[in-house]
DNA sequence: AGGATATTTTAAAGCGCTTTGGTTAGACTG
DNA sequence: CAGTCTAACCAAAGCGCTTTAAAATATCCT
């Protein structure tokens, strides 16, 4: 059942079908109710391909999920979009996938921008002086950035969490512990949040004449192997650390292992913060959570990022959008005072 | 720059011009050289929405996702649609993403069906009696199923693991190593996978005559938490499990946290088999991988998947087709024998 | 050379919507 | 009652491609 056909079936005009279901005002509120009903009657649906090559939108929006060949799809990524998707179907819109090694990044931006299939991007896990954001510019492309690139002083639209005041509290945390010896297992610093991150933890040291310890810092992808063997490396020093802060629940499995390899246990004899990113596979709550943590949801922040987009597909010229949101630190079962 | 301005610049009617892009044999090879380099140069690359209307055809794959209110994104549907998209980008398709709460898959599947949105969808996480491919063979709308409903008897596509035999094995692992308590924690049994791993468990126990315990089944969403509380809870029982057999590596990690939690050893005092879907952030490898596993690459069956549907799309008339994966049973250090 | 055939190019008709720029009929004004 | 408004509807153009049917040009053969 196509336009034409059901205003056939109804003796009306494309125009004043079209309109009907629209709730355009000039048509009779009688008419209209004849013709959503007759659309409910016989499942008409507008055809997207049509619509959209009428109106020139494409009702869609782009994620770009940066892949390389050890990291495929991070959890956190996924929780991002479910929040995300709430926006969209809200609002009308669907969501395109495409999966980017970092090599092809810009060519696709670049087709996604001149093939015209979706009207704004979303830009993951942005890197320290990012070419996607220069890109974007460029291409004229709305898009909002899930983090920031602090490198990049150009305005552009953002949500982000406060990536260094929170590893900073969390260090000073530990520090207020007693523990001197503190491993900072971080996710990849070619990352911009990473960078902050550490940023924070080197701060709270220097700020407690502690000094930060090169050999105390990790820094990588994120998965459960890597964090065991970063923490596995770590305990195995002669120096050990006594506390660890782990960028991801996900790299701090791996953490938990080691230290349970060691003969650890987590809380009494050594203390354990991680981000927490509220991924549903990985909760983190209860009472006294396992982990004491800086938390800050990620499905939520991927449900604003998509609205902040939306707004601005809606109007364009407007000025930038940003948010930043706030990562409470969260006390839990893994932290204690230094053991003498 | 559109097709129009593309041929008015190269002194040639649009037709020529679509002609030569698309490599159709009527058009002079110079010509169509020629055509070529000018759109690259000019970045022209033809609007897909407009392609679509033409064609007829959405050059989009969709992909809905199952999600109730705990369990939002699962890391295995990202690490299958990693795969996925592989085979898409290759063929020149695009993937359409939507996340859907059970209440609206039935809506969700007719909008998209009638509105043309996707040339075909992937079905996710097939439960018994799954009311979504009776609705999709009716809409007529190609699909490929992840997995089987072993209760609909009807034809239609797949691409499975052999859940059965992979959980028979690895009881029988289990068993030869002379466990007679054996916990299952596994996925929602509303689920067909689950099903069959509970029955390929079942099954080996019985033909050792030791028999099943329902004490010992443990049936849920399987996330780090569920993960834990069910071992936690089988091992508070008088008659402890000596044996987990766990249904994802991420429902593993809180076995693994529970067993720890209760002073054990895993391979030593109590073995743990895991089904693994290899994924990239839980990687299960190396020479002797920490948990013994029944093994299957999502990744890998998510391109198969893919282009399946694909040959499909292509072909809508032909057969069926199915392709079942093999799971094969590989000893890691997480099993041993029953400690007397 | 000149018709027949093969190759290359083109004009124009869709694809199924939205939207512009009307037209028509009835209501209202003075 | 002519003239003006307004409410309700419609014909047709246009979105940017693909594809059909036909025209123009090149190549071949006797």
């Amino acid at each position: 059942m196509n336009l034409k056909q059901l205003s056939d079936q109804l003796g009306l005009s494309q125009t004043t079908v079209s309109r009907a279901l629209n709730n355009y005002p000039e048509v009779n509120e009688h008419t209209r109710q004849r013709v959503k009903l007759a659309a409910r009657e016989y499942n008409y649906h507008p055809n997207t391909r049509a619509t959209r090559l009428a109106t020139g939108r494409a009702m869609t929006v782009g994620h770009v999920i940066p892949m390389n060949s050890t990291e495929v799809f991070n959890p956190i990524f996924g929780e991002f979009i479910a929040g995300a998707s709430q926006a969209y179907s809200r609002r009308g819109y669907e969501l395109l996938l495409t999966m980017a090694d970092e090599d092809m990044e810009e060519s696709i931006y670049r087709g996604i921008a001149s093939k015209g299939s979706v009207d704004g991007v979303i830009i993951h896990a942005p890197r320290v002086n990012d070419s996607r954001i220069k890109l974007l510019q460029q291409l004229q492309l709305p898009f909002v950035v899930h983090g920031r690139d602090h490198s990049n002083t150009s305005d552009y639209s953002w949500i982000d969490m406060n990536n260094r005041r929170a590893f900073y509290q969390a260090t000073k945390l530990l520090i207020d512990l007693g523990h001197k010896n503190i491993c900072l297992v971080n996710g990849s610093e070619t990352l911009n949040f990473a960078r902050r991150r550490r940023q924070g933890y080197v701060d709270a040291l220097c700020d407690d004449q502690t000094g930060a310890n090169p050999d105390l810092m990790y820094s990588g992808d994120l998965n459960e192997a890597n964090g065991y063997s970063a923490a596995a490396t770590a305990l195995g020093q002669s120096d050990a650390p006594t506390a660890f802060l782990v960028s991801s629940y996900v790299g701090a499995l791996g953490v938990r292992r080691a230290i349970h390899e060691a003969g650890l246990e987590i809380g009494s004899d050594i203390s354990v913060i991680i981000h927490d990113d509220e991924l549903s596979y990985f909760q983190n709550d209860g009472d006294i959570p396992q982990f004491t943590a800086t938390r800050s949801s990620v499905r939520d922040a991927g449900e604003r990022a998509a609205g902040m987009l939306l707004d601005i597909i809606d109007d364009p010229n407007q000025a930038p959008l940003t948010e930043l949101l706030d990562a409470p630190l969260t006390i839990g079962s893994s932290t204690g005072p230094l053991k003498k």
